[in-house]
DNA sequence: GACCAGGTCCTTG
DNA sequence: CAAGGACATGGT
């Protein structure tokens, strides 16, 4: 019945793809992104897009824009994702390595991915998550995010590792091709917030069975 | 009113 | 290293 984690891995992916098909996820440019991948540590992704629009509505929805604004204007647009002192702490801090690091983000993507990964996780408050999804949804590179609903997930298929083991696992059962990465990423997130959490949680028995 | 949300950091044992 | 707390607003 239960074969290697490669296997049981590769069935979550077919499964949940046989389920949704192609979603589109996480729109928006680089700038937009990267501050979406902030805002949205711990919190609903419809409270982050009113925070996006009340950064926009400031004009400081970009990286060049954060980095040298007032911190206090910042926590006021960003009040409504919660954590906002924290949040504009950690913005800021991102901010001033791309700009300081890079010069600004079209000249960062010059750089190869696993310079840029070291690079975000030196950030203070930019953890593997956050800098996966910079990376795979911001600079679209072949970088798999692990979340808390692929622990999820993989928990239901009897996968417990941890996000180190995860995301190598993933990057071996999937094509290196950013594309399918987001594809993946969403699937899971959208899938575990429909159906894990429940008395029976019906994501194992979908992801148990033969897709 | 309790509980949770697309995490991360810091402090303790 | 594992576990627990702090950060904070908004929706169910």
């Amino acid at each position: 019945m239960s074969g290697s984690s490669s296997s049981e891995c590769a069935r979550i992916v077919r499964v949940l793809n046989g389920h949704y098909g192609h979603v589109s996820w996480w729109p928006g440019d680089t700038d937009e992104v990267l501050i979406g991948a902030v805002l949205t540590q711990q919190t609903r992704w419809e409270n982050v897009v009113r925070g996006l629009a009340q950064l926009k509505e400031r004009s400081l929805c970009s990286v060049a824009a954060l980095h040298n604004a007032d911190p206090e204007e910042i926590e006021r647009a960003i009040r409504c994702t919660g954590f906002y002192r924290v949040k504009t702490r950690r913005l800021k801090a991102l901010a001033g390595f791309i700009m300081e690091e890079y010069g600004g983000l079209a000249e960062m993507a010059g750089y190869p991915t696993d310079i840029l990964r070291e690079g975000l996780l030196r950030v203070s408050g930019i953890g593997e998550e956050t800098a996966d999804s910079i990376l795979c949804y911001g600079f679209l590179r072949p970088s798999f995010v692990i979340d808390s609903y692929t622990h999820q997930i993989c928990g239901c298929a009897r996968i417990p590792e941890q996000t180190s083991r995860l995301k190598a696992l993933f990057e071996q059962v999937l094509p290196p091709d950013n594309e399918t990465y987001r594809q993946t990423h969403a699937h899971i997130v959208e899938y575990a917030k429909e159906y894990c959490g429940k008395k029976r949680c019906e994501a194992c028995i979908l992801v148990n069975s033969n897709g």
